[in-house]
DNA sequence: AGCAGCGTCCGGCCGC
DNA sequence: TGCGGCCGGACGCTG
């Protein structure tokens, strides 16, 4: 599951892949037209598949920057610009190929669903297996209103500042830790895999209400989050599920997690625990984080 | 008005 | 081996 790590890993790999080529045609499978002709958001979001295979044809891919956990393509065609908003949902992925067998892991290349193909011959495949991810095209970021609504970016000076706003706020305060975290409003980017980590490298318990940690808990707590997140995107990010590089490579982060997915603290070797907050199963340890 | 909770997009995978 | 249930980013709707 792409988290900002994966996903930062992802644009440094295809950026240079892809600017500067043009989309001569788009195809779509079978799956999603069928999808989409029901009425179903599938994968493409606001666009008919027509009108998105239409207006995609022609544009050439112009820049391609990660924004939290979203990948923006920058695109020009006729002298305007749009941008393709991508995020892979739970298994989305990229593949910039001279032919779809080159996508070699079959569960990725079975579930290709949409493929660019650029004018120099070449393709670019987007794979899904569990349809999850978007493609919304926009003239611009504001046409889609929540973008704007999206945290600073981790790394950026005002974040910090931007966090301890948040949670001074009414919506904010009596919720669990980890849910606001989690929360892209408040910070951008950490998902479910560098929460839990984060908190435990805190020894926080992620249901403790956000107004009982203090001020400089909450920097920390911050601190540990982008710290965690760095390290990530250095060691390529965690390749958990149906994560994988664009190459088919993959980080290697999954093997410093210290609390996701473990049964046992490696601090105190206590049994962890889990429970559901905002939706997902939050592991912990009930001795080391209160 | 604001928010909690649920539905939507799904197939892999787990456990029985 | 077959199959029902679980899982989950983020938006949109409902009560």
């Amino acid at each position: 599951m792409p988290e900002l790590p994966e996903v930062e890993g992802v644009v440094r790999e295809l950026a240079p892949e892809i600017i500067g080529r043009t989309i001569q045609a788009v195809a779509v499978s079978d799956v999603i037209e069928q999808s989409k002709a029901d009425g179903k958001e599938a994968i493409i979001k606001g666009l008919s598949t027509s009108e998105f295979k239409a207006a995609l044809e022609g544009m050439t891919i112009t820049n391609v920057v990660r924004r939290s956990k979203y990948i923006y393509l920058y695109m020009s065609k006729e002298e305007r610009q749009y941008l393709l908003v991508s995020h892979l949902g739970m298994t989305g992925a990229w593949f910039p190929v001279n032919q779809l067998e080159e996508v070699t892991e079959e569960k990725f290349r079975k579930h290709s669903h949409v493929i660019f193909e650029f004018t120099d011959g070449g393709l670019l495949v987007y794979s899904d297996i569990r349809r999850f991810g978007e493609l919304r095209l926009l003239r611009e970021e504001a046409e889609h209103p929540p973008l704007l609504k999206m945290a600073p970016e981790p790394f950026a000076e005002d974040a910090l500042a931007y966090f301890l706003a948040c949670t001074k706020e009414s919506k904010y305060k009596k919720k669990p830790i980890k849910a606001v975290i989690m929360d892209g409003q408040v910070i951008s980017g950490c998902g479910n895999i560098y929460a839990t980590e984060a908190l435990f490298k805190m020894n926080i318990h992620p249901n403790r209400a956000t107004e009982r940690i203090s001020v400089e808990r909450k920097k920390q707590l911050f601190t540990m989050v982008v710290d965690v997140l760095q390290e990530s995107i250095e060691r390529g990010g965690s390749t958990i599920s149906d994560y994988r590089t664009i190459n088919g490579g993959a980080g290697t982060m999954q093997n410093l997690l210290q609390m996701y997915g473990k049964k046992q603290c490696p601090a105190c070797e206590t049994e962890t625990k889990s429970l559901q907050i905002a939706g997902r199963t939050s592991v912990y340890c009930p001795q080391c984080q209160k």
